[in-house]
DNA sequence: TAGTCGTGGAA
DNA sequence: TTTCCAAGACT
């Protein structure tokens, strides 16, 4: 009983300290309203949006260019899909874009433009999922919701010594979080803690000498913090092969190329014409030039390849080059585009890894 | 529920 | 160089 009321008193200690570091430690980030500044349920949703697996260096740049270019979520839905997804590229899971440019035809036709702020109902918007729905309620509108994230998740797994191996524990420490749940300041605490978790408690090296509650931390004490939380061990990700062939027009240095199917890897993106992915690195494609735009062509092979990383697979690309007067683009899925208009396309950074080699 | 979805920074 | 993994969602 008396350690009970004792925990209670801790859980209360941990919330006001981790929110004191953050009062001292406030950073200022483009979506981030400023103490005592209403925050802007626009930009509090795009900017989560890009978060997701994604960190806050790579996305302050991409926030900036698309508050500048799309000022309000009406803007936004009165885009062009292929504008949203030009102005991703880059930033990766393709299908948020197309996701976010969904969301914000829905948030203006079904609710008027108004972002919604109960969690049930920011739940059903493509794109937000349990967290994103947390951190919009909790963040943008300062109401009380369990924002577990990433970081929120290691912070409770050290503070508590969780034993239980992720992904496996991750429901586990969700209730844990939930037991220290302030009441009140949801907004600042929702923040505070995954901005301790990403500048103190980081996966590596984290700094315990500076963190706020590092007395109250199990993993600290024992001084384990860096092994928690415990992992099951990944699976390695295959090598696949692929080839890629860029093609050039004469005239005017145009390249050949195609946009994947919406549904696919890469959706709605750029690619030049290529053999099939997925090809085990054991069993090649067999006829490569099968696949060139024309086999008859004298294709080059480059000396560079090029080496992609994928989530679950990596990519080893061999290219080849060659010029024409302008042959058919066969169907009308293949478009020729210039050089200098690449910045005004959809172009992810496999191609334009490729196409770095096939132009030189 | 486990696999599918990118990319780049850090150690 | 390799490995990890980040403000996850969707199926």
């Amino acid at each position: 009983m008396k350690k009970k009321v004792e925990n209670s008193k801790n859980k209360e200690r941990f919330a006001n300290k981790v929110l004191e570091w953050y009062d001292r430690n406030r950073r200022v980030l483009p979506w981030r309203a400023l103490p005592h500044e209403k925050s802007n349920p626009y930009h509090v949703w795009l900017s989560e949006i890009m978060l997701q697996q994604t960190g806050v260096g790579t996305v302050i740049p991409y926030f900036l260019d698309f508050t500048q270019k799309w000022p309000t979520i009406r803007e936004l839905a009165a885009a062009s899909e292929q504008d949203i997804l030009t102005a991703w590229a880059g930033l990766g899971y393709y299908s948020r874009a197309r996701n976010l440019h969904r969301c914000a035809r829905v948030v203006v036709s079904d609710y008027n433009g108004v972002i919604p702020c109960s969690v049930d109902e920011l739940i059903k918007l493509p794109g937000v999922g349990d967290y994103t729905a947390n951190a919009i309620h909790a963040i943008a509108f300062d109401e009380p919701s369990n924002v577990v994230d990433g970081n929120v998740e290691r912070v409770m797994a050290r503070m508590t010594a969780y034993e239980t191996p992720f992904p496996a524990g991750k429901k586990g420490i969700k209730a844990t979080a939930k037991e220290f749940l302030p009441s009140s300041r949801h907004a600042d605490y929702a923040q505070s803690l995954m901005d301790l978790g990403s500048m103190v408690c980081t996966p590596k090296n984290p700094k315990c000498d500076a963190c706020p509650v590092q007395l109250l931390c199990m993993a600290n004490q024992m001084e384990m913090a860096e092994t928690y939380p415990k992992r099951e061990p990944k699976k390695k990700i295959p090598n696949h092969t692929m080839t890629a062939f860029v093609l050039t027009r004469l005239s005017d240095g145009a390249v050949l190329m195609h946009y994947r199917d919406k549904n696919a890897m890469l959706g709605g993106m750029l690619e030049v014409p290529s053999t099939p992915w997925g090809v085990k690195q054991s069993c090649p494609v067999e006829q490569p030039f099968d696949y060139a735009p024309d086999n008859a062509l004298q294709w080059l092979r480059c000396d560079d390849t090029v080496r992609h990383v994928f989530s679950h697979f990596a990519l080893s690309v061999t290219i080849y080059k060659a010029s024409c007067d302008g042959i058919n683009a066969g169907d009308a899925k293949h478009e020729w585009i210039k050089p200098e208009n690449f910045d005004r396309k959809p172009i992810p950074t496999l191609t334009k890894k490729i196409l770095a080699i096939g132009l030189l």
